[in-house]
DNA sequence: ATGGGATGCGTGTAAGCACTTGCATTCGCT
DNA sequence: AGCGAATGCAAGTGCTTACACGCATCCCAT
């Protein structure tokens, strides 16, 4: 029962109650990781009584896979520009990539974590996490080839995307332990940085 | 009771089974969590009655701490030298840290990424693990500042000890996604972009 | 040989857990 | 009005878990 616009009280559409466990799961799961996450705690958090999370997902199980997928759901949709092939400017390409990269990795950090955390007792959520980022991985090596074969930048594909994208991979990962700068100026010290490092200045 | 050489069996001496316990701990911890670990499992591993681990270590949290401790002891031992102070050679003083910390990393990779997601519900691990790090963090970004002021790098110490650091990072936790080269290699690598990337070509 | 410390062994307990079931209620739709 | 789908509610089941306790055993130092 939830209260909606300025009309009388109304009941909760299905997909409204699904969606409010997925979310209700995901912060408890971040929280707790998959055996300290209690599917009491999370059907209280959702304002849904228990044996309703169970109609909805089967099991505890069945609703940790489908709050993963839901999470990743829209991964990597506004990638399609970048990857359509190299523009002119190598750094403003590699600076989209940054910010979209920085933001996306961002907000799912807790999970990122949790997923290498846990990726050795439940490689599922590892795996539909860690899809788009393997994708973007491989594409971006395809990208330097191209504009390696094209003179633009130097050194090893595999090399260069794989030092990129832990750049940016590690500032998002370790903010708590080298402080956070914003990601505008992040992005610009990584593509910076990387550009000069591999002989383009 | 262990056969130890070629004598009749003895018995393991009290810091023995310690050990084998915060051992076992160590192995089912990094694959389960902190939830995940049950003593009874802890103890069958060790070869120990699951009385004797809490004759040990009164409880289960208690075990784990001495676990991240046991762990971390020899911490940072190898670096005293390259604190010392700026050498002659840049390059060859940051390749002998990134050297150092990729085989420390690595050497705990499954606990540093458990203790990062395990954070929020544990910050005991947490602490005890990124000491040194922190440390190492802090010692770089003044071994930056002193190097500047000399004129042998250029660019921000806290940013150039940020991406310095988080490059090696990201190798060893990223391996999974990124593959993984040899740590020679990638310390040669990530030296030569780095001083490269910061105008030091 | 003897006493004390460390360990094994079994049993027990209280709590928490995922998951089930049967029934009452409420809302939207025709 | 009335049907059906979605939900609430309460009680329960069977399993696992951390942790306690009492007692027997074994080793080592005196």
């Amino acid at each position: 029962m939830i209260t909606k616009g300025s009309e009388s009280t109304i009941k909760a559409s299905p997909e409204d109650t699904r969606t409010r466990i997925l979310e209700a799961a995901r912060e408890i799961y971040v929280l707790k990781g998959f055996r300290g996450t209690t599917t009491r705690e999370v059907a209280e958090r959702a304002s849904v009584n228990e044996a309703t999370l169970f109609r909805h997902f089967g099991n505890k199980e069945a609703l940790i896979e489908a709050m993963f997928k839901n999470a990743c759901e829209h991964d990597g949709e506004n990638l399609a520009e970048f990857f359509a092939g190299t523009t002119a400017d190598v750094a403003s390409d590699l600076r989209l990539l940054a910010v979209q990269a920085l933001h996306g990795m961002a907000a799912k950090r807790d999970l990122i974590l949790i997923s290498l955390a846990e990726e050795p007792r439940d490689p599922t959520g590892f795996n539909i996490m860690w899809k788009t980022p393997s994708v973007v991985f491989e594409r971006l090596q395809a990208y330097f080839a191209q504009a390696g074969s094209q003179g633009k930048v130097h050194g090893d594909p595999a090399m260069n995307a794989r030092f990129f994208m832990g750049m940016l991979f590690a500032h998002v990962m370790g903010r708590c332990i080298f402080g956070t700068p914003n990601f505008e100026e992040v992005a610009d010290y990584s593509v910076d940085i990387f550009l000069n490092g591999i002989g383009n200045k």
